[in-house]
DNA sequence: CTGAAAGCGCTTACAG
DNA sequence: CTGAAAGCGCTTACAG
């Protein structure tokens, strides 16, 4: 019943044209008082809705913004669905997800189609999918602007939003240090996503920061996944050289380090402190709760999903505009000070 | 370029005209093969992809399916969406995501423009929206087909895709009884959830078909999150007298009872089995890895989509079709042998 | 088996 | 400040 009220049944009503109701939904201008408040009354009383195909189809606007990502954590692209769509809403927009496999070979086919036959008034790009040229080429060829989150390569090709990931790893590294830890294990993220190098070089720089060596065989290769944490843990805790700290670039590879610590009876955090990094569910799931990195990951895509609304440009040969928001380091129960402060060779 | 390629032009190529190219593209009967070989080598030519916003505008579909949901877990969520896309892309479908807060007084009010100005050809409700009768109500006003996930209430009021929660928490619940544990407790899940007594009932059954009592205050409420586990296993250990299994109705919650255990210093399973239910990707993110039913979410959703995009009907009357998909017992490390196995009083 | 016409519900481009 | 006309790219309903 409802959905089939249309601009049509509104312009009888108040007494106008459709132009003019159209003016009005869209907020133009030049619309007398009177006129747009009768307008108003008339969709109120109504309960009209536009029609979003048939505004996509006549105009420019589609309504609809996608979401691209590959191989999420799912807390991580949660987050990024709900705070984009929180922004959407509040322009009558909806939300399209397009998981990809961007590792593949066919990135090019699994892309194509999905942009030809739904246009997307913009698109937010998520790791790795947002480090991924077929993905980027075929938006700009369709004409479509995208946003970034937290790219690591080719920065000034798009606007993009983020947060200081050098930055938060040096003070997580730093808070390690505060604590009298001097031999500090790293777990290198997955090396297509932007953010592992440059969580590596906070780590790196604060540790030369502070005069304190980065021995090679303390920087262990993950790829984000508690395995792949669980792994990189055993190679570095199983001597009885090991390190007195771990940091995790991410939370899931913590997890494993809390796993192997755990099955190798090591005591967090008197033994070991463990640190992570983004603050994900899990981090709290776990015992003692993990000392992490708090990512603004819904606020991040709601920021995206403004840029895209308001629709972001820059000039020619100029930068693109870049949104970084604030981290915050959240010291939980998983680090303590070093089991060997005191000790000579501390 | 390749965006502005019509219907028109590949009339023109094939020399049809376009209401047989339509046909061609619809897959309707009663095409020369000789005409559709034509049009469709046409369409590869030109790669063309029909609008949706023109298709939906003129004809029946909008090539759109709604995931509603509220306050997810992020793991089933995704579970959800990637099955459910898997599905919707061999039909040129796309996804769109509305998470709601369904708890709000305002649900109507959050539903009802989303469904008046997009249109969508079915929507798949997951836990505990599958459960509301307010999206419900505004779903059939509006003539929009939809298929739950799981429903707990009032089964036969649409199509639904589930499996058998009562039998998998009974296997469950037989599994720790066949290990020789006789005091099991329970946690129970979120009330709104159907499932949560449905797995609620598989353990009460289970336990009295091996003629073990219930006892009251080995059943506590819990709300399907790590907090509520954690809490309500405080109050089932803290005691001296306490169970030697703990029956968790979902992950998130027997990870609570993990970290309890920890906190507690009761090894697992050694002192107190713990078992979970879901299989997110939290149970293996444990030390020891956790012993929990495997619920197939993707292809639940993957089943959901299909009965949508099939055109799932029935007669007046009739009962809906509902499709059960296996579970399965995944035994790992956090269940075993009944520490009091051998002694009087079991 | 195929096509010409009308129309879906809006916005655009133009006119006044 | 407002409106009449045309058209977006398809499908529907009808005709043959």
């Amino acid at each position: 019943m409802s959905s089939k009220i249309t601009i049509h049944d509104v312009a009888r009503l108040s007494g106008v044209s459709i132009k003019t109701v159209s003016r009005v939904l869209n907020r133009e201008p030049n619309v007398k008082a009177d006129t747009r408040d009768r307008v108003q009354a008339a969709v109120a009383t109504l309960n009209y809705r536009p029609n979003i195909s048939a505004r996509s189809l006549a105009g420019s606007k589609a309504y609809l913004i996608g979401v691209f990502f590959d191989n999420p954590s799912p807390g991580y692209i949660t987050d990024v669905q709900l705070g984009a769509i929180a922004r959407c809403r509040e322009e009558g927009y909806h939300l399209i997800v397009e998981p990809l496999d961007s590792t593949a070979d066919d990135v090019e086919a699994q892309v194509a189609p999905m942009l030809a036959n739904l246009r997307m008034d913009g698109v937010i790009l998520t790791a790795p999918v947002c480090d991924n040229a077929i993905v980027m080429d075929a938006l700009e060829r369709e004409d479509i602007p995208f946003v970034r989150i937290s790219p690591g390569s080719d920065l000034d090709r798009s606007a993009r939003v983020g947060m200081d990931d050098r930055l938060a790893a040096y003070e997580m590294t730093r808070h390690l240090i505060d604590l009298g830890h001097k031999d500090i294990g790293f777990i290198l993220g997955h090396p297509d996503h932007g953010a592992t190098h440059l969580r590596r070089q906070g780590f790196v720089d604060a540790m030369g920061d502070a005069g304190l060596p980065v021995r090679p065989e303390r920087m262990e290769q993950g790829y984000f996944s508690f395995r792949s944490g669980f792994e990189a843990a055993e190679r570095l805790l199983s001597d009885e050289d090991r390190p007195t700290a771990v940091f995790a670039s991410n939370d899931d590879m913590a997890l494993g380090v809390m796993a192997v610590a755990n099955r190798l009876r090591l005591n967090v955090p008197e033994t070991l402190s463990v640190a992570g990094f983004d603050d994900t569910p899990g981090a709290k799931v776990t015992w003692p709760q993990l000392t992490t990195v708090r990512q603004p990951i819904a606020a991040m895509a709601g920021a995206a999903a403004d840029m895209l609304l308001t629709g972001v440009t820059w000039d020619e040969g100029a930068r693109p505009p870049s949104r970084l928001l604030d981290f915050e380091l959240v010291v939980r129960e998983s680090t303590g000070p070093s089991p060997r402060l005191g000790l000579t060779n501390g």
